[in-house]
RNA sequence: GCCCGGGUGGCGGAAUGGCAGACGCGGCGGAUUCAAAAUCCGCUGUCCGAAAGGGCGUGUGGGUUCGAAUCCCACCCCGGGCACCA
């Protein structure tokens, strides 16, 4: 019998399933669709453990659902677009084109060698032009619907990476990518109107199968709340309502505590500063505004600034609707421009915020909710009934909160104050980057016409080879005059391209649709296409994506859905989301950016790819991160070596023999449908940890059956190990593969259907049954597993272990026959 | 601070109300071998004991239950998310 060779075994094998299509899939195949997707990498070059781990998950579902007769959908592709291959050609000089199309065999390579199996004739690239193409022309669908607009803003700038950040890419103030502190700009930038979905978002949420955190994540990133907006009069300098001046819109989630409204705070960054500050404050009022806008997030964030609740008054007067009375203006930088209207009524007694600036600027603190007797506190946030809270009108002491709440908007709407308000944290995705190598915005800019979309049939406009990078690290299309200039399409004058190109999420947003129909020339994909794949049944990827690309891609089917391009009932792109673990080395991320990979392809020489892949589903549960050191890879080897010597048609393992089946023969059937019945629940609950486990114990079943002094049933051993090369093509398809095609006469066992378990293989006639002693094991017992309580409580009680620990009568005996008794002494 | 996970042998982990520690790694012993590697077999939570056997044991403390790693309450520790969002 030959020794097993992966190295000259698994090559052969994924030529033939390139060569043979094994795992390709037409649009009319007749089979039920499945679409099983890895989210698409950046390709850095080769693969490290981390990519592999992610994809083998992927693998062995795509190969298990073909068993199962389903026509999968396998796709792969590469998002190709990237700061890395830019600030390479920042180095190097190396375009980033050539850079990226370098990379892509690489990783391919890697991940073929793996044994990862995918459609490639549906191969996406970001950065192909013909994808551009369709990137641009869906920028275009959404900006004739208003769903992407051009507009001033505070915005995010990275220093480091030289371009503007979306806010899912600033993560507590610094730069996701390159840690940088983000600061505060005003930009004129491109957005998506993702918060028209902010509501549909939150609300679709329910319904899918996804991890309930990743869900938490998006809820809370989302942030809905309920309250209500209203105007506070401006006082005139008599301390009375101006009736000429516009109030001051504020927004609350707690009117019910309108009472305690002591004094009201914008934000530095408010457009009304100037014409509510008094002539007496315009100096440190314009000081403290420039004093918080050179403070980056980090510091306005930083604990100590929490704490210290800076803040200047106007010198002016609002009055408080509830009261009528005037109530002084502060400009405080805990009050953010960027949510709800930049504008707060403050109330000490019920926040702790406003309580913080009330003691350090010396206000008035009125409680409006009652707090227990025992309440150590300071502002009281819980639930109580309303105090001081009446005028002449509106009454609402003794309510709870609430009723009282509705109370106070009823009010505040019949006063012609304001209404109730639904707010959301979540705020439109910033999508221009001032880089090079991503897919450009198709606009141009006309001294005429001003901003004008590039009409259809220019598209794709991709970015040209003839660039410099220079060391400043700024986009070279902002200085290459044939990108630059061209004529306006509506008047036909001298015009300015955009040189802003598009975040990378876009290009991911919309992928997974691409791959349904990806020769498409007239347009993104068909209808008919788009609904027989999606929504994907299975994605598979990090949660570092939890927020970023899966709520992006999610605007992104609803916003196409709503604009035509794909079916209008495709709400959702992912119908089932699993989230796998990161790989650690060293207990930091492995990443090529950290320098901390290990690379596949040395493993793969010493100890073969089926290997690998085993070892990195028996190491952990797949959802959980997973230290590099604890892979066990000689285990895993070892036992491929132990199925190959158990499974070659030539081995020198066992004889076998014809005679009559012997009780350890149906032992062995039995063992056998069990396993088939573990491994399918275990495969179908990403339970591949334990799976790998029964594989184990199985052959270790069978290799004491083979040894024993009978040896083996022929019938018995060859149905026992042809169930686990099924069972087991999934996990380590060459190993399998190899195996069954020489045991079955070049048959492929990947197009052999998956083995079912025989209910009446399943049935077993006796159980062990144990006896406990006030819930301590005592005894057990081989039981029929029909026994009557009768009889187990007889039995349990002739052990002569349980009666030494008997002193007298037993209180209570509970029996669960076949398996359990418990006397209670 | 708030919201999620999680805490089980020397290590990765298994068991979701009923035999704690499956399976693997590591370790120890044996077979085979001139020897080694490879392979095969056995043992391996901990304490007491020569053994039979027994005590203890799933972060800590309490509770529910005939019975708790598993359910409930309080706390400690670790990881993650959010963090002045009114």
């Amino acid at each position: 019998m030959p020794r097993y060779e992966p190295n000259k075994v698994e090559p052969r094998w994924q030529d033939l399933w390139a060569n043979e299509g094994t795992y390709e899939i037409d649009n009319d195949d007749p089979r039920d669709p499945r679409y099983v997707l890895s989210m698409y990498p950046y390709p850095s070059g080769p693969a490290h453990i981390g990519h592999v781990r992610n994809y083998t998950f992927g693998d062995l579902l795509v190969r298990y659902h073909t068993m199962n007769g389903y026509g999968v959908l396998s796709p792969i592709g590469f998002d190709s677009f990237g700061l890395p291959a830019e600030n390479a050609a920042i180095k190097s000089g190396e375009h980033p084109r050539e850079f990226t199309d370098a990379r892509i065999p690489e990783l391919a390579a890697s991940l073929r060698r793996i044994g990862a199996v995918y459609d490639t004739r549906r191969t996406i690239k970001s950065h192909d032009p013909e994808y551009i193409k369709w990137t641009q022309w869906i920028f275009l669908r959404f900006w004739e619907a208003g769903l992407a607009y051009r507009a001033e803003a505070p915005v995010n700038w990275c220093p480091g990476c030289k371009t503007v950040l979306a806010n899912e890419q600033v993560v507590n103030g610094l730069c996701e990518r390159s840690d940088d502190p983000v600061e505060k700009r005003n930009m004129e930038q491109w957005f998506y109107k993702i918060t028209d979905y902010a509501q549909e978002l939150l609300d679709d949420l329910d319904a899918l199968e996804w991890p309930d955190r990743v869900k938490i994540m998006q809820r809370n990133w989302i942030g809905r709340s309920e309250g209500a907006e209203f105007g506070l009069p401006i006082a005139g300098p008599d301390g009375k309502a101006d009736p000429e001046a516009e109030p001051l819109m504020v927004y609350t989630t707690r009117p019910d505590t309108g009472f305690g409204m002591t004094f009201a705070v914008v934000s530095p960054e408010h457009p009304r500063v100037e014409e509510l500050t008094s002539d007496d404050n315009k100096k440190i009022v314009r000081a403290f505004q420039a004093e918080v806008k050179d403070k980056s997030d980090i510091d306005r964030m930083s604990t100590s600034a929490a704490l210290d609740k800076r803040g200047v008054a106007t010198g002016r007067n609002v009055i408080n609707p509830f009261t009528g009375q005037a109530i002084p203006i502060f400009l405080a930088d805990y009050v953010l421009i960027t949510y709800g209207t930049g504008a707060i009524m403050a109330v000490p007694g019920q926040d702790q915020r406003d309580w913080d600036f009330a003691k350090t600027h010396g206000l008035d603190i009125i409680r409006t909710v009652q707090p227990p007797d025992d309440f150590g506190g300071e502002a009281f946030t819980g639930a109580g009934p309303a105090i001081n809270s009446s005028n002449g009108e509106l009454n609402l002491d003794g309510m709870e909160v609430a009723e009282a709440k509705a109370t106070a908007i009823d009010w505040l709407t019949q006063q012609n104050l304001g209404n109730r308000k639904i707010n959301f944290r979540l705020r439109d995705w910033l999508l221009s980057r001032q880089r090079f190598w991503g897919c450009p915005i198709p606009v141009v800019y006309c001294d005429a016409c001003g901003l004008r979309p590039v009409p259809e049939s220019e598209l794709p406009i991709v970015a040209p080879d003839d660039v410099e990078f220079l060391p400043g690290g700024d986009s070279p299309l902002t200085r290459h005059a044939g990108f630059l200039n061209t004529t306006c399409p509506d008047c036909g004058e001298p015009a300015r391209r955009e040189t802003d190109t598009m975040d990378t999420f876009v290009d991911s947003s919309w992928y997974f649709l691409r791959f349904t129909d990806p020769w498409n020339t007239d347009a993104p994909f068909s209808h008919e296409d788009a609904s027989h794949f999606l929504p994907v049944d299975q994605y598979i990827g990090g949660i570092e994506h939890a927020i970023l690309h899966l709520l992006y891609a999610r605007f992104f089917t609803k916003a196409l859905a709503d604009t035509g391009v794909a079916p209008k009932e495709l709400r959702e792109p992912m119908k089932r989301l699993f989230t796998q673990g990161m790989v650690r080395m060293g207990g930091v991320k492995m990443s090529k950016s950290k320098g901390n990979t290990v690379a596949p392809e040395a493993i793969v020489e010493a100890n073969g790819a089926d290997a690998l892949r085993l070892a990195i589903l028996q190491v952990k549960p797949p959802a959980e991160d997973v230290d590099w050191e604890d892979f066990q890879l000689d285990g895993c080897e070892r036992f491929l070596h132990r199925v190959w010597r158990l499974a070659h048609p030539n081995t020198d393992l066992f004889q076998t023999h014809k005679a009559d089946p012997t009780d350890a023969d149906r032992a062995i059937e039995v063992a056998t449908h069990v396993l088939i019945d573990r491994v399918t629940n275990e495969y179908e609950r990403w339970a591949y940890n334990t799976a790998v486990a029964g594989f184990m114990e199985f052959t270790n079943v069978l290799y004491r059956y083979v040894q024993s002094d009978a040896g083996a049933n022929k019938k018995t051993i060859d149905e026992a190990v042809d169930a686990l090369l099924l069972l087991l093509a999934p996990a380590v398809p060459h190993l399998a593969a190899e195996l069954w095609s020489l045991r079955h006469d070049g048959d492929h066992i990947h197009l052999r259907p998956w083995p079912t378990a025989d209910p009446a293989k399943l049935v077993v006639d006796t159980a062990t049954m144990i006896v406990q002693v006030n819930g301590k094991l005592r005894d057990r017992f081989e039981v029929p597993t029909e026994i009557s309580a009768q009889d187990a409580k007889a039995l349990a009680l002739s052990s002569a272990k349980v009666q030494a620990q008997l002193d007298g009568e037993p209180r209570k005996i509970i029996v669960r026959q076949p398996n359990i008794v418990n006397i209670v002494a």
